[in-house]
DNA sequence: AAGACCATGTAAAGCGTTACATGATTCT
DNA sequence: AGAATCATGTAACGCTTTACATGGTCTT
């Protein structure tokens, strides 16, 4: 249940904010982090209402609500932060793949590895690319942003060159030294 | 919808193996990339046996089922293998708590990146424990299970060294250059 | 005989995705 | 006026977790 945290914890970055404009920075800012649909982000900002860790502080035009968090909602987002343990559920998909990869042809297999990895050194010049024309300003999220981009860096770096290895695994499990 | 074909893809290595057996090897091989319950194993397997991609083998004592992949399922396997691009679901307990530290004090924040960072290095020596503990064989779910290993080594070393790097970047923004 | 383990299943509730639906406002 | 964007919501379906339920078999 932590879509909820992350909005009440984007909405103390962002007083005043509404459901619209969480969701956009919910793309911009933690997207790698955490994934939200516009369906569930709405449905979890009434409920957050109706349990009253935030409260509609003002009403726009087209209907735009813009929220606040109450006292109970800091205290709750505190709570979950320091006292909740982080669950872990790894599910990778590609890390999936990885252990049936001797089901098809060691070609298939060494083309498949090659394929991630590609994909993992384009996605990682992508963000370099991306860090650069990032003006951070001294706020809280292009703070706290930046150690999560830096973090995207390390892990994208880190899949690549495990993607190579593996690909020299297989070569070798594939012609063994004569 | 990866759980049908990771359960596709261990009974092809496992043929003949039960729901049970299924998910003893789910919890040793796999654990780390794709998690299982009891529940939606047994479910999965009734759906894949409804839809024609395995079939049971043969009954045992207990109501065991032993489970066979039928031509059906391995075509459906190397369809996804090769075919279905990975999806891939970012999905971080910590590191989602990482963009809200800004919230508590300077020393909790820097307790709470130590306390994952200590949990890394444990998770890692615990790894390399189990790592010299195991005789790998050379079928596929050993040596597979061997890279998805060396990944986990990997990951976790990284992150080691990430929390280590965020700890010294809170410490710089706390206590700015004099 | 008791306890451990084998073995499968159902039900309920919550989480997550996709698609559909609706309408207001702003910009060109 | 038309297009783009702002803004929220509902419905259906599937995935996931947790809890409950049941009974057979093997070991000591």
């Amino acid at each position: 249940m932590s879509l909820r945290h992350a909005a009440l914890g984007l909405l103390v970055e962002m007083d005043g904010a509404s459901g619209y404009d969480l969701l956009k920075m919910f793309e911009i800012t933690m997207g790698n982090v955490w994934q939200a649909t516009q369906s569930q982000l709405y449905g979890e900002l009434n409920k957050l209402t109706a349990e009253g860790f935030i409260e509609v502080a003002s009403e726009g035009p087209r209907g735009r609500k813009e929220y606040r968090v109450t006292d109970a909602g800091r205290a709750e987002l505190r709570r979950w932060l320091l006292e909740v343990p982080p669950k872990i559920v790894r599910r990778d998909d590609v890390l999936l793949r990885m252990f049936f990869l001797g089901q098809v042809e060691p070609e298939e297999a060494a083309a498949f590895v090659r394929k991630q990895s590609a994909g993992a050194e384009r996605a990682l010049a992508d963000l370099t690319a991306l860090e650069g024309r990032i003006e951070w300003g001294d706020d809280n999220l292009s703070f706290y942003g930046r150690l999560a981009m830096e973090y995207g860096r390390r892990f994208l770096a880190m899949r690549a060159d495990w993607y190579e290895w593996v690909v020299q695994e297989l070569a070798e499990r594939d012609a063994p030294k004569s």
